[in-house]
DNA sequence: TATGCAC
């Protein structure tokens, strides 16, 4: 049995196992050579930031004894691992794509920091609103937190200088262990504010459990779930950077794709799947991935996932598998919008959470021009044409900005961009009919520019992160005013400007009033016909099918008396003991008279 | 009613 950290190193980097018992590498160790590291000693001493106080990590203390067969490799019979022959992940020392781009191996340039773009003086003094018990405080600095080195050369080779607000509060929390419902902005670094606590727990390497005997299972440590296949893509490619030779290894799970090069790469060891629910759901079934070793659930667009269509395939992973129930393990819901219904929802399957709002004032939600335009349905083509036509002689070298189109439906998706194309406008589209191939190509040749136009049903609405994306036009509004906010979401990102048009005509009554509200709460102008559609229009609650909403930055439901059923005090009463912190105030807040709906303007 | 999500 290894007595130290390094000896186990040793013992990998040896070639094996040497016919013991298999030793467990820590992944930080996996690729690196031996007794080079004594930092790793380090593992498990949790945040140390001083100002953290440590929740405890909600699982027992670190063993002195490590047998996870996907690792070790378990004696004889030793399938895909980590230190086992010619398919373990040792092989990774040499195979480790860079995600960096570079190839070369070199330290990253330190010297020369900066973020990616990031502006954050759009972030400064956004409210922040956190209620549940023992809330951490957050940290002002990556150096605060107790990363690990591998990690932090990772958030230096991304160029991030100091954490987002997003990911000052919602890391302290996730590495106290504690459970987490956060509404907060795509771009602005959600996807690192759940990637890091995960890839630093799992380095810490303190998940020994005896791994299922079935051969050729997967049995991920965490999971990390979302709506749409290319939005997985972007987490996986995202979290690869962060765990870039920390020896931890994500694996991406998608439909549309083969299955069996996924079913590969699982079987090469996987510590971090991301996936679709549909993949997923198949991969349970064939028995080709287990959940039972699953410490961190995070949900991306939580709301998303929780919503009807979604809904029971979660449950299903979620409930009816072999998932450890809350509480045993973390479980981390992100998104920008949290209608109460669906956190009531949420709470199955959370246990004693810190809810986390990252306000608006100062967002880049300010930073999105919102113009409504009133256009007749029959008219919206020649209007498009119109916004195009002014768009390209404004731009530079006639070049046409990246413009996002939503449409409702697939085939109207089609259809537009027939028409936008026979008519001298580089377009293509996106939407869930096209092949997997085709959907791919098309983001590729927008993010490019080559095809500056690009149509895009829902699926393109969330989360998605298209650098320059100058204008996005709502061709047909959704008919929620969450998806507004997404849709909208993906101009103005990491703190650049953006416009977003709106076409509105009779067909769209029923959002004039959260539309307007929303404007209004953002400080956008608001037509006066706006106005009265907004005030003649009988509010169907009914539209936001997700039930009421909060206001902007969102608000914990269990802070609404409305939801406290039966007179029980049901969570907070006294929660965290900020309930009443600042965003109460009701010209501040969104939540006016009515729940419009609306939550926030953040992913 | 639309959207997305496995084969």
């Amino acid at each position: 049995m290894p007595t130290s950290w390094a000896d186990s190193v040793e013992n990998a980097a040896a070639g094996g196992t040497g016919g013991g018992r298999p030793a467990y590498v820590p992944p930080h160790l996996r690729n690196r050579p031996p007794s080079s590291d004594s930092s790793a000693a380090a593992v498990q001493s949790g945040p140390s930031g001083g100002n953290v106080p440590l929740g405890g990590n909600r699982w027992s203390a670190p063993r002195n004894e490590f047998s996870r067969s996907g690792y070790g490799g378990g004696g004889g019979g030793r399938s895909g691992g980590w230190n086992n022959r010619i398919g373990g992940w040792d092989r990774g020392r040499e195979r480790e794509a860079n995600p960096f781009g570079n190839d070369d191996e070199v330290e990253p340039d330190v010297g020369e920091q900066q973020n990616t773009g990031i502006n954050f003086d759009a972030y400064e003094d956004i409210p922040v609103e956190t209620s549940g018990d023992n809330v951490p405080p957050p940290v002002n600095t990556f150096a605060d937190i107790d990363l690990g080195d591998a990690l932090n050369k990772n958030i230096q080779r991304c160029k991030y200088v100091k954490p987002t607000p997003v990911q000052r509060h919602a890391i302290p929390i996730s590495l106290a262990g504690r459970d987490l419902m956060a509404c907060a902005q795509t771009g602005s670094g959600k996807t690192a504010a759940f990637c890091f606590p995960i890839i630093s727990g799992i380095m810490t390497g303190q998940f020994a459990q005896r791994a299922p005997r079935m051969p050729r299972m997967a049995c991920p440590l965490a999971l990390i779930l979302s709506p749409t296949r290319e939005l997985s893509c972007q987490i996986h490619e995202e979290a690869r950077k962060f765990s870039y030779q920390t020896g931890v290894k994500v694996v991406v799970a998608y439909g549309g794709a083969p299955i069996n090069q996924q079913l590969r790469e699982l079987e090469r060891g996987v510590d971090i799947l991301v996936a679709t629910p549909g993949r997923l759901v198949d991969l349970l079934e064939r028995a080709r991935v287990s959940l039972q070793m699953i410490r961190y659930l995070a949900l991306d667009e939580a709301d998303r996932m929780l919503d009807m269509g979604f809904e029971p395939q979660i449950r299903k992973i979620v409930q009816q598998m072999d998932m450890p129930p809350p509480g045993m393990r973390q479980t981390m819901l992100f998104s920008a919008t949290f209608p109460k219904e669906i956190q009531r929802l949420a709470s199955d399957f959370l246990a004693n959470y810190i809810f986390l709002a990252v306000g608006r004032v100062g967002s880049s939600t300010d930073l999105i021009m919102q113009r409504v335009e009133y256009v007749q349905e029959s008219d919206k083509r020649s209007h498009l044409m119109d916004l195009l036509h002014a768009q390209r002689a404004n731009g530079t070298h006639g070049k046409q900005a990246l413009t996002l189109v939503f449409v409702e439906t697939k085939k109207g998706a089609d259809s537009l961009e027939y028409w936008l194309c026979s008519n001298g406008f580089p377009a293509t589209t996106i939407h869930g009919d096209r092949s997997q191939m085709e959907r791919e190509q098309a983001l590729r040749s927008f993010k490019s520019g080559h095809t500056p136009i690009l149509v895009a049903t829902d699926v393109a609405a969330r989360g998605l992160d298209i650098p320059h994306v100058a204008h996005v036009v709502n061709f047909d509004l959704p008919n929620d005013i969450d998806d507004y906010v997404h849709r909208i979401g993906r101009t103005g990102r990491a703190g650049k400007s953006g416009l977003a048009t709106a076409f509105f005509n009779e067909n769209n009554s029923n959002m004039a009033r959260s539309l307007s509200e929303l404007m209004q709460e953002a400080n956008q102008e608001v037509p006066a016909w706006l106005t009265r559609f907004a005030a003649r229009a009988v509010y169907s609650g009914g539209k936001n099918r997700r039930g009421g909403g909060g206001r902007f930055g969102g608000r914990d439901f269990r802070r609404d008396p409305t939801y406290n059923r039966g007179g029980a005090d049901y969570y907070g009463g006294g929660g965290g003991g900020n309930m009443s912190s600042g965003y109460g105030a009701p010209s501040g807040g969104y939540g006016g008279a009515y729940g419009s709906g609306v939550t926030s303007a953040w992913d």
